[in-house]
DNA sequence: AAAGTCTGTCACATGTTTGTAACACTGGGG
DNA sequence: CCCCAGTGTTACAAACATGTGACAGACTTT
């Protein structure tokens, strides 16, 4: 799961900085912008995943904004989540026709627009309907969480299930202890590189005797997922 | 396919209004009503289909509307999607307690309703979807609200049947606590993520040794219910 | 009003997973 | 055959995830 990114549209700094720490200290990445011009700007330039954008604007308003973003094809599917002091309902009917996804009255919780920008992100990404990968006897299948050898669970902790997972989507190349530190840790994290080894042990050993030759060490490079003989 | 036909009941004549245009687009047949008399009046009049019930009404208000409907006989078997301006959520769950439906927090698109409401006649209409549901022993009966582990009656908790309800409906397949939150709770309540762990476990609870085994952990993903071991 | 139910949250208990260090082994070059 | 850099293997404490019991507040029913 990568870092989203969050454009905090308001022309009251105080209101950005709040939202901002809030955000962050939910492990989002924030911009801020205090009006559509430069909220728009930011959007082509940063490519932000969601967008809080303040009903009251100088010049363009929030409404207008929106409105716009949601004509453009290139930005029409950025969830946009309207902030409002306003308590009148038309403003909640006209945001939300607009194409906004979701709607907060101001004053809000903090803990309530992180549950709201959580929610609104993930109907924005439907769950995935991945397919199961089958190798060999061997399957791993996304929706179920689950990795079946020849009709039977194997059980493999949740770092050797990502490891497992990223190996069957990447058969046949070799990669370095720091790509798969990158790829299966994820980018920012500082874990020492002999880490990757024992790990691949845990998968090996969890996959047994009939599939852990499918894991190939590829000595002075890196490891190898693969179905021919090493 | 016969038109169905649908009864709004709100209080707003322009909102009703809204309503009607986009249903009848969706070649619905409308009815309108200002208020629970009328609205009770037309029921027994029109027999309609299906109800679309705003939760704030003069007098009576759309709660009381909705529980007396399911109370009797010949007006509790048709379903009921209530309709609300309130952001708070508790309202959600005491609409669906009543025996609504399904739920829609204004503002709303009405695409959104149309397909809301469409779920809603599709799950009324064929009796097959409310068919008791049976794995290992185990029985949820919608129709009758109860849940049976070998012929003898379990007492669970409003959530925990609609917990269990999700989950014997979809079987074999990790959710996130998040995810869970949003099927089970609602689109856009804002609880503890941990709150999910306490009522699985009460659901467990519940279902007692024979079943419990049913609800299963995925670590570092969410819950499964699976008839196979884990 | 009282007793009971249900919910969400917390604090603590329990159990797993993770990263690391330490040591054992391996294979290829000299 | 010996080196030794590279890898396999094991053990372990800290970090983390989940299980569990208790509690307060909101509602419902008596």
């Amino acid at each position: 799961m990568s870092v989203k990114t969050v454009l905090i549209v308001d022309d009251e700094p105080a209101i950005r900085e709040m939202i901002a720490v809030a955000l962050e200290m939910a492990d989002y990445e924030c911009l801020e912008a205090a009006d559509a011009r430069e909220a728009h700007a930011l959007i082509i330039d940063r490519q932000p995943d969601i967008i809080l954008l303040d009903w009251m604007l100088p010049g363009t308003s929030g409404i207008e904004l929106a409105r716009r973003l949601k004509k453009e094809e290139t930005t029409a599917n950025i969830p946009i989540i309207m902030l409002t002091a306003k308590v009148e309902e038309d403003n909640k009917i006209r945001g939300l026709e607009v194409g906004a996804d979701d709607y907060i009255t101001k004053p809000f919780s903090p803990r309530e627009l992180v549950a709201r920008l959580k929610a609104v992100l993930r109907r924005a990404t439907p769950p995935g309907i991945d397919a199961p990968i089958e190798v060999d006897g061997l399957t791993l299948d996304p929706s179920s969480h689950r990795v079946t050898a020849n009709d039977s669970f194997l059980s493999v902790g949740p770092t050797e299930y990502r490891l497992l997972q990223f190996f069957m989507t990447h058969q046949e190349r070799v990669y370095t202890r720091s790509q798969l530190l990158d790829q299966v840790w994820g980018g920012n994290v500082y874990v020492e590189e002999r880490t990757v080894d024992v790990h691949i042990r845990r998968l090996r050993k969890a996959l047994g005797a009939r599939h852990d030759h499918l894991i190939q060490t590829v000595r002075g490079a890196g490891y190898r997922f693969s179905t021919q003989p090493a």
